[in-house]
DNA sequence: CATGTCATCGTACAGTGTACGAATCAATCA
DNA sequence: TGATTGATTCGTACACTGTACGATGACATG
């Protein structure tokens, strides 16, 4: 699919030499910095989502001005972006590479990336509509190559990593959206009884009250590998 | 799964009898509805995204104050709620019923609901995170239906329709977001060179390039189908 | 010392959602 | 008729947002 990369030329060329060195007194703050940005910008979306990073406050967590910021990120959206890609990078043992593991090592990676995701929810609903930075790339490059080794053929093989993706993103934001409070959890459970006149199929499977998500996600997954595995050239 | 269910008990207890005849002059607006709310904010939204939407344009485009919209609706979130559900409406030609064309019939459900989505592409970006209105849980109890009569065995029922409903929210998230001006192509394209080491499997099967997503949506739904069809009760 | 680039930051502006309380209206009751 | 009640509208105000612009300082090099 023809898509966005994230590549922008970030700034200016930033440091074309030693990263000079900290600016400030001995005992302030150290010096702004990108890596500082990213990762305190991640511990705000950590701790109150979304909502929770806004410059100022951002801002205010480095010690610095607010309009110090824009020098090492053009936008907020740049925040967004960067605490996104940092978030996803992917650290993990070697896969086995033996073919006949093909379906362990697909399940492995893209399990790994749901969890990944769930552990900072707020880059769920980031996700789908950036720019893939590098270390998305990174992993869809793992995922393509398994699947490739695994003898898919190449004519099936850009359908079956779209599938793929988009039923662990599809999963993935569902998970982590229907994130339950208790008080929703009781008003879904009393909604249920005049649910079942209009939705009856649905009130009698419990589609909606069950809540093994892990369960659930894999064997979604076995049913598109199942359907995936026939695909390879024979 | 444990999911919220919109069912908001509105603001007060809203007419209890006759609407209220019109209170304002002859000539004037007609006075404030939830209707008329919601389809005006549905315009906004398709007009200019889901930035396009602020309470003072909303109610500029009504003809009426701010603070007048708060009558009707408890919350911008109130109204996110009511535009995306009500541009989910379902309506279509009954289907065949007949269980051998399941498929058939569950393919369409699916197109169909994708369709929906990308003509409003500011739904998808709300969808995910929002308690399911009416019409998705309408659309859900019909697709639950068809499946149970297709012969899925209960105990895949839940799995088979959430892994469905996650394929299908994955994709036309993916669809919407990775809409691309012409100048992002351009880029994409241009990165492709430098990508081609990084990545070396994604750009040789031109992953990120290919931009039939009609056919790939097909794909990936005849593959997850594929795996869901041995599902059935034998 | 002068100059130029890197980096920081204060102020200001236009925009946001919405809390609060006052105003207006139609229908109802005394 | 006039008084009362409740439904509906709306103006003002507040706290907050992202960021444009220009001033300011730090440092390295001439």
């Amino acid at each position: 699919m023809a898509a966005k990369i994230g590549s922008a030329p970030r700034k200016k060329t930033a440091k074309t030499k030693a990263p000079r060195r900290p600016v400030r007194g001995k005992d302030s703050e150290p010096s702004l910095s990108l890596e500082r940005i990213v990762t305190v910008a991640v511990e705000l979306l950590d701790a109150d989502g979304i909502g929770g990073l806004s410059m100022r406050r951002l801002a205010e967590s480095l010690g610095s001005g607010v309009m110090s910021l824009y020098w090492h990120v053009s936008n907020k959206e740049d925040v967004f972006d960067l605490a996104l890609d940092s978030v996803l990078a992917y650290r993990e043992p070697r896969l086995t590479g033996k073919s006949e593991d093909w379906r362990r090592d697909v399940i492995h990676i893209l399990k790994n990336w749901r969890v990944a995701m769930l552990r900072h929810p707020w880059s769920v609903s980031l996700l789908p509509r950036r720019a893939l930075g590098p270390n998305t790339l990174g992993r869809l490059e793992l995922l393509s190559k398994t699947l490739s080794r695994a003898g898919v053929a190449d004519a099936d093989l850009n359908a079956a990593i779209w599938s793929l993706w988009n039923y662990v993103m599809g999963a993935t934001i569902t998970r982590a959206n229907f994130e339950l409070s208790a008080e929703d959890q009781a008003a879904a459970q009393q909604n249920l009884t005049d649910l079942g006149e209009r939705y009856p199929t649905i009130a009698r499977s419990h589609l909606l009250l069950d809540d093994d998500w892990e369960g659930a996600f894999q064997k979604g997954l076995d049913f598109l590998l199942d359907g995936i595995a026939p695909a390879k050239k024979r």
